[in-house]
DNA sequence: TATGTATGTTAAATCGTTTTAGCAAGGTGA
DNA sequence: TCACCTTGCTAAAACGATTTAACATACATA
């Protein structure tokens, strides 16, 4: 097990300094005025022992990691995964590399996560963030740290961030439903008080009163396993039986909600139209396939990667805040067509 | 924006020596003899100011960063999302934190991605390793680096694993078609030497060999997008009229599957039986519901890990090499039911 | 000759910890 | 009194980079 070179191995074998190493390898050869002649040996031999420096090191140095902290609220949710593949892509084209961690929406491990990251001085944070969590985002804002927060926002709190028009989306569903006939039009979304959430309520509240309808919304717990969302969703159904309509919030809650009009026995579109939120393989392939609100993944990461690579690379010149709004898209499949 | 203090600060405000403060920090205080009243005059002076080591300066000394990397082919993959779920809570629980990334199955990309992990001194390794990187692997392993491959092992490198039996695994899903009457059975597979594919193929190719039967094998390039895949698998069904059921090997070529599947109009499990890799909730959702080979996610992520922090733990005592390797469950539903 | 300036390189301080080796003061036994 | 422990603490050297400030040397200018 040999151990790994140092920079000053190198500076040794060469009979130099490592500080002339170090420019180098920095590309400051020219900036420091070291001999064309020397950049090269150095380059040359640098290459040939495959050297490549301890980037702990450097990091404890100049404060500067490379390294992109992402926190999504889980990673198992397709969702936050495919947007974490491509920031992942992204980032790491951009010569910086991503810890991610799932929050799992809890407060304490959340913060516990920031307090790691900021220990491993990572450059900026890209963040879906849980309820409570604004002082600490606050604090790291105050200090200077480039954070992008994307899914929901912190009301109040003056950072970038990268959202969908949630409002506008359930809003659109909604009337879509009602022009095809529907009245009784109900909405399954949790007991959350995230932006993302609260929008895609109001969405639908607006809609619902606007033809002079009455709601019905079932909130269910947030971060409950499938098995009781369904038993819920079940209880639900059974009460509301004039329903001939439903939206999901989320795509767990589709998936769940799926299950359970399965269960039930429940006929779609026939006596109950649906509309998912966040396309999937399964809303598409589903017998009838499911309509859907579709976020734009791709532009979300790349909205949310440019926001940050902008803070990185620009310092400390204070940009103003940037709030980006992507409009969703509303893809009509079978579970919402046809007449009443 | 406040310097953040660094354990010489506290030695001064407390004017006792920064060593001092490290032992206590680190426990130690015990065995260095440090008084109790010096001991609890400076946890509660800690506690107060909120003051964190700073772990790159401390893995620099130490070697030891309490980080685990891993590898997985693809994060957007549920299957690997999934398990690195499990796998970050479980590291985290037991003081561990998960860097991760995606390989694409990309050799170069994870030559560098291992290059990156070395360089910010991860303790230990969980890899889903590509083709062609064994080398880099040996020479992890030489080193005295925990490593754990998952999902597939590389032959010929003695090094722990944790794989599930997948010749075990078509083997009785091919066997299952053929005791409900099914000949012409096909199997759609990537072109891929990873042993976790050559080992269904060859599940797969033993069943039909031992009933005398026809194999119906068509292979499709890593690696492309779906739509590409949907085309091959077109042609591929509009040649083979004859196949009355079919086996895809994973999960993504399942989905693609029953895509070109409806695309064709064939009708499961009428036209043709079905069975696909990986459990997924559109399996399950999917009407008719598809039968699945399901992998034992939960136990495969806690061996990655018992398996991991054994060797982390147990230091340089060279442990025999594990390879741990649990069943798969065939969950028999619709798609492969029926009489002839 | 003295002064300035461009060129090429480096010594040493620094980042914030951990750890080795050892110091001072007080007690104990002979 | 001397030699030797114990107790309680600390100085200083790592870890491996970056960066500041400066040092020679050569050459040109006045």
């Amino acid at each position: 097990m040999k151990k790994r070179l140092s920079i000053l191995d190198i500076a040794n074998s060469l009979d130099i300094s490592s500080t002339t190493v170090s420019f180098i390898l920095n590309g400051k050869a020219k900036e420091k005025r070291i001999s064309d002649k020397l950049v090269e040996k150095v380059e040359k031999y640098v290459e040939d022992v495959g050297f490549r420096p301890n980037s702990l090191a450097r990091s404890l140095r100049t404060g500067k990691s490379n390294i992109i902290g992402l926190m999504v609220e889980s990673i198992s949710n397709p969702f936050f995964a495919n947007i974490a593949r491509l920031i992942e892509n992204k980032a790491y084209n951009n010569g910086y590399k991503i810890i991610y961690s799932s929050t799992d929406n809890d407060t304490t491990r959340t913060r516990e996560l920031i307090r790691m990251f900021r220990e491993r001085h990572v450059d900026g944070y890209i963040i879906s963030p849980p309820e409570g969590i604004v002082d600490d985002i606050a604090s790291l804002v105050s200090a200077g740290v480039p954070v992008v927060l994307f899914d929901r926002y912190l009301p109040g709190l003056d950072v970038d961030s990268v959202t969908i028009d949630n409002f506008e989306s359930t809003y659109k569903a909604v009337k879509d439903l009602i022009r095809s006939g529907r009245r009784n039009i109900g909405f399954i979304t949790v007991d959350s008080l995230q932006t993302q959430m609260q929008d895609r309520l109001a969405g639908y509240e607006k809609a619902i009163e606007e033809h002079g309808l009455a709601p019905h919304v079932k909130e269910v717990d947030f971060n409950q396993i499938p098995e009781k969302v369904i038993r819920h969703l079940t209880a639900f159904f059974r009460k509301e039986k004039d329903l001939d309509s439903i939206v999901f919030a989320t795509n767990y809650l589709g998936i769940s909600g799926l299950k359970t009009i399965r269960n039930i026995g429940l006929n779609i579109p026939g006596d109950i139209s649906v509309i998912a939120f966040d396309d999937h393989d399964l809303f598409e392939l589903h017998n009838p396939s499911i309509t859907a609100i579709s976020q734009p993944v791709d532009e979300i990461a790349d909205a949310v990667i440019n926001l940050l690579l902008n803070k990185l690379n620009k310092g400390s010149k204070p940009r103003k805040e940037q709030n980006v709004v992507l409009p969703a898209h509303l893809i009509v499949r079978d579970s919402s067509k046809g007449a009443k």
